[in-house]
DNA sequence: CCACCTAATGTGACTATGTCACTGGGTTAT
DNA sequence: ATAACCCAGTGACATAGTCACATTAGGTGG
């Protein structure tokens, strides 16, 4: 369905659905159905609108809907009992999260825990609904095994990452990416010291002294709540000693 | 199709197909296809034998078949250059490893390496055809997801022993988990302490240390290539200082 | 049976990371 | 303004991982 079609096919939609097909077309299986199947994704599906921090999964509990992320994110984590977090992955429009699929679908207790992070725009299918059109429309199940597939690469890139490198080389790494998504210049990370260690599964005191590291060796300039970028080869040559250039 | 009608089935084949048929048969989704469906998996299936520590799967290469495990069992790890590795899981016969199907199935390089532990029966299937006959056949596709799924999960929960608990617990439970497995009394976990440091992803001096602890704690006695249970009580209260009765 | 070899284990010193308790500066709500 | 919080910094300590060796238990060939 091209994307002429496609808005044609936007307009026929009473309100409700027009909401659910916002978020829906984000998503590779609902693209590549046809109108029936659409409309039958449209029909089970419910507007799901939640502020940041709002618990989406708890590890443990089952769940009983498919979310669908149409804006803002998903962030999927592990919380240990002393305050501690491990962010797992986050989850953008068109993507899914396992966690939530492995539980709403198999009817099992969560992995991990999942929170909107900022403010969350999205859908619901219910799990009952959401197998039962998996079971007829090829790109929904196709959808979800790479999905997971490609998620569980994530992770497990996540455990060779906690375990096998540095804490300071995974915090310039982090930065980096960071500094890629800022508009501004110099680049400016938004986040707190605290984020920055729940997302990395460390502790706020290691960062902030990590950080005080980068800033003395004129990396960065650390502030309250933001990271500034000063020297983007130095940051690199915490990574790499040699190769810092690109 | 029952035990007497399998046992018919069986008879009916070739020894090639035997073979397979013998690996095959711990799997739900071959026990769950009608004849010609395991016919055509049995076509597909090559003879698969390999000696301990064989190499199965390497980070970042493709891989172009999926192995079915019928005796014996792979470990699938991360390696680490300095020679640390961290054991992600076991696959035992009739389990799968959602690292080798995303690598056969999705034509993308491994997340992680896999050996074999130990000496290795099995077959392997070339992904394309497990490919195609997934697409025909729902037990074959619903199983891969499941079993993606599982793993998944058991991948999030080495992250949360690796990240949130104390190496002696996770050392603790280890052992008890091995003893279970011993025949002998008292219970005896026939391992090195090497191969305990892979498992648990740490260093081997650091089980030699906590190994001491609990035999100077009267839990265990510690001999060269093996662990014998002394006091499991006390093994116990390693990991919960209170309750460690059952 | 003994000499020798090797894998397995033990040890000390050191580095890296995580924990705890507390300080103090800034922000915000009342 | 002031209390209550959030954010960051700090020292002392505990836990875990690294490195370089020493020691020892078993096996093997003579």
């Amino acid at each position: 369905m091209d994307a002429m079609v496609d808005d044609r096919f936007a307009e026929t939609l009473e309100s409700g659905h027009r909401l659910a097909h916002e978020v829906l077309r984000n998503y590779s299986f609902y693209i590549n159905s046809d109108v029936d199947q659409r409309v039958e994704l449209l029909r089970a599906a419910h507007p799901l609108r939640v502020d940041d921090g709002h618990l989406l999964l708890e590890a443990g509990y089952a769940c009983r809907d498919v979310v669908l992320v149409g804006r803002g994110c998903i962030r999927t984590y592990l919380a240990g009992e002393s305050g501690r977090e491990v962010t797992l992955y986050y989850v953008h429009a068109g993507e899914s999260c396992p966690v939530n699929l492995g539980a709403a679908m198999m009817g099992i207790g969560a992995f991990a825990d999942a929170c909107a992070s900022g403010e969350l725009v999205g859908a619901t299918i219910p799990a009952l609904d959401f197998r039962a059109i998996g079971r007829r429309n090829a790109a929904v199940h196709e959808y979800a095994f790479s999905a997971t597939m490609l998620r569980f690469g994530e992770v497990i890139d996540r455990v060779r990452e906690i375990t096998m490198r540095r804490i300071d080389h995974r915090l310039a790494e982090y930065l980096l990416r960071k500094f890629e998504e800022s508009e501004e210049s110099p680049p400016v990370a938004e986040v707190t010291q605290h984020n920055i260690a729940l997302d990395l599964g460390t502790a706020r005191e290691v960062v902030s002294r990590r950080l005080q590291e980068f800033d003395s060796a004129g990396a960065v300039k650390v502030r309250r709540g933001k990271i500034i970028l000063q020297d983007r080869v130095a940051l690199r040559r915490v990574i790499d000693p040699k190769s810092a250039a690109r």
